[in-house]
DNA sequence: GAGTGGTCTAGACCACTGG
DNA sequence: CAGTGGTCTAGACCACTCT
């Protein structure tokens, strides 16, 4: 005898389609504009009494629309529309407040601290670095109309830049490199990658862990080739949207 | 009669620690080869018995390291460690085999198909078109090591590559380009963002619906600087790390 | 046909937010 | 304190792959 093979079972049913078709629902309602740029979602149970489904279903559809950048979410907080992205270029060097203004957002850095460390491996790797060589790191967290948007670790050699942490470091590291230390720039590198945030970074872009992001790496040499600083930038996934141009090649 | 708050659910305890701990598990079993790069893990089933929890549970931790990058799904055949990533540079055209050749891989690339079609308000966008153009779109799959990694659509205006549809349209598009239609490339524009899969897309990487991906769409410009092509890329968001090298700016 | 992941249910407790 | 998302259970059926 199979007991659960009873009229239960049979009516739930339907398989595959409803998560899709429920999806698809979220999404014209955020295409209308029912809901709406910035603001809450209804909760996650009283989406599951409409559609009649249970929370796992559910997450798990507000887990796509998040990966597809529809929606964000703020742990614990609730499900938000996501906002038009940030256009942002990795080529022109500091410039994050004035591409806001111009974007018509209003930008805002907060400096989390800084520190004398070891750099993790990959900040070794960029810089070529020896395994005990200590760094300067600044890290901040940048946003756009209130909402944290990137999390980024700034690492430099100290001796290069003293007095660094003395400084107003709310503002563009490029400029204050320059104006300060009178420091220019030759080449640049940079990588991308998409990645997960977790532990702290995933606490000051106030998301999930495990949360999806992109990363930016970039080295910045001085114009006679030597490595000088990098960052490493934790973008929000559904927060960015990067464009380059290129002249002719 | 509070039924359920029996020592089964005080069993079941543990809280939040559980998921990170599998997780940390699982990442070290990669780390230090347990699991390999190419080779199927265990299947959920056997890696819930192991860690007695749930598949619903595991099945999110398994998500949770995909989005990490660290392992990847085919559909419905199994959850595989990743590979290291492709390094890609957008800004060197159409140098996808010879790139993949230097990394000590074997490319591979196939012609889903081609044809005559309206093409998406994305592409209408970035070519700056009208509402009824059309234009010649190819679609390709591409693979690293015999796993599909980038979707790739093109699209050209018809007019200017005549008779492009009977060239052999595995190779490269911009070598095409040049050597039969002697086309020289300007100026080139690129956007990256982290998106989802889905629909047929997903099918031809071979991912689930849904899946997080990056998108590369690249604009190409002539040389006398009108709109020429463009593609829309889709990378698996685990296979890729995209690296450029800028000169002094 | 056996095995796999994909989807789904109907509950439960936990950690945190905000009035 | 009520409400939210985060995590978790112990099952079930479905769609697909592999042999």
């Amino acid at each position: 005898m199979i007991e659960s093979g009873n009229a239960e079972s049979i009516r739930r049913g339907g398989g595959t389609g409803r998560l899709k078709a429920i999806k698809s629902v979220l999404r014209g309602r955020i295409d209308d504009g029912e809901y709406t740029a910035g603001k809450r979602l209804p909760s996650e149970r009283q989406l599951c009494d409409e559609f009649e489904t249970s929370r796992v279903t559910l997450h798990e559809i507000l887990i796509q629309l998040e990966t597809d950048g529809l929606i964000y979410r703020e742990d614990r907080r609730g499900w938000f529309v996501s906002p038009t992205r940030f256009v942002y270029n990795p080529q022109s060097r500091g410039h994050f407040q004035m591409s806001a203004s111009e974007q018509g957002r209003k930008p805002g850095t907060v400096v989390i601290d800084k520190a004398i460390v070891v750099p993790p491996p990959i900040v070794r790797e960029l810089l070529d670095l020896g395994p005990d060589q200590e760094l300067a790191r600044i890290r901040r967290v940048r946003s756009i109309n209130e909402r944290s948007i990137l999390y980024v670790e700034h690492y430099c050699i100290p001796e290069v830049f003293p007095g660094l942490f003395d400084h107003d470091l709310s503002v563009s590291m490029t400029e204050l490199y320059r104006e300060v230390y009178g420091f220019h720039y030759g080449r640049m590198k940079y990588r991308i990658m998409p990645t997960a945030v977790t532990g702290e970074a995933a606490g000051f872009l106030r998301v999930s862990n495990g949360s999806p992001a992109l990363l930016v790496a970039r080295v910045n040499h001085s114009i006679d080739e030597r490595v000088r600083d990098c960052d490493l930038e934790y973008w929000r996934h559904d927060a960015v949207l990067i464009e380059v141009d290129v002249e002719a090649g």
